[in-house]
DNA sequence: ATGGTTGGCGCCCAA
């Protein structure tokens, strides 16, 4: 089973470019965050002429958003709703697989929860996660859990750890909670299962700045964990860093786990 | 320390 979680940033204004990716690469679940379409303008019908009959999606007017496209049925589909009314998570069992997709809060720029409510609804989002697995899910479950965490908790999953030290997605505290929430589950992080930890491995490029590509100043903010028991079925993940340079592209790329 | 770009929507907000 091939799963790929991307942040889309509208799931309207790049349908051409989600039907390259599927030419490409063909996954039997994609994931997709920042759709920022309401229920009743996804492109569902045009999706589905793309291979994908079985559709879960959870969306809001111009923010956030999250969808399930899937070539196999989707069961008991639900969505957590932790703050406000955001649309930031959809899961559904695929193949006897529970897969959970989250769009985890940016958490605004200044990263202080004394000052800045949203970096404090973010710490607070990833804490509500971890006690959601360990109330109402097994190790023993078979669960993938994707989508743009918006953190980048490794030294290598960004371009110079030392500068971006106070920078939401990868302050101390940040990377702390996100690690404290994939080792309470033991989720597997499959980024890197497949990639030392000495290498760079990234998923997002920011669209400020020029020249991302010749600059290469990435995060990995995008992931894709398994529980216990998928550990031994995992083959191989691609993070798609073309994609970056396509024509009018996300500011994330897709990024892809073989299951076997 | 600062400003840089993009998308959705409505004349600015979030990322």
């Amino acid at each position: 089973m091939r799963i790929t979680t991307w942040n889309i940033n509208s799931v309207r204004l790049r349908m051409n470019l989600l039907e390259k990716f599927i030419q490409m690469t063909s996954p039997d679940v994609i994931c997709l965050q920042e759709t920022k379409a309401h229920d009743d303008v996804f492109p569902h019908e045009l999706i589905k002429q793309l291979g994908y009959e079985f559709l879960a999606f959870s969306g809001q007017k111009s923010y956030n958003g999250v969808a399930i496209l899937s070539k196999y049925p989707i069961e008991d589909v639900f969505s957590l709703e932790f703050y406000n009314e955001d649309k930031r998570h959809i899961a559904g069992k695929i193949n006897g697989i529970e897969i959970h997709n989250f769009y985890i809060p940016a958490g605004g720029d200044e990263p202080d929860i004394e000052i800045n409510p949203k970096f404090k609804h973010k710490l607070e989002y990833i804490k509500l996660v971890q006690e959601w697995f360990a109330t109402n899910r097994n190790k023993t479950d078979k669960i993938v859990l994707v989508g743009d965490l918006n953190i980048a908790p490794h030294e290598h999953d960004v371009w110079s750890s030392k500068q971006l030290k106070k920078v939401v997605s990868h302050t101390p505290i940040e990377r702390e909670l996100l690690i404290n929430l994939q080792n309470s589950f033991e989720f597997i992080d499959s980024g890197r299962h497949f990639t030392p930890m000495e290498e760079k491995l990234y998923s997002w490029w920011s669209y400020r700045g020029k020249e991302w590509d010749k600059s290469n100043r990435g995060r990995r903010l995008d992931h894709i964990w398994v529980s216990l028991p998928l550990k031994d079925n995992l083959k191989k993940i691609v993070s798609l860093r073309e994609a970056r340079g396509w024509e009018r592209p996300s500011d994330h790329v897709p990024f892809t786990l073989d299951l076997k």
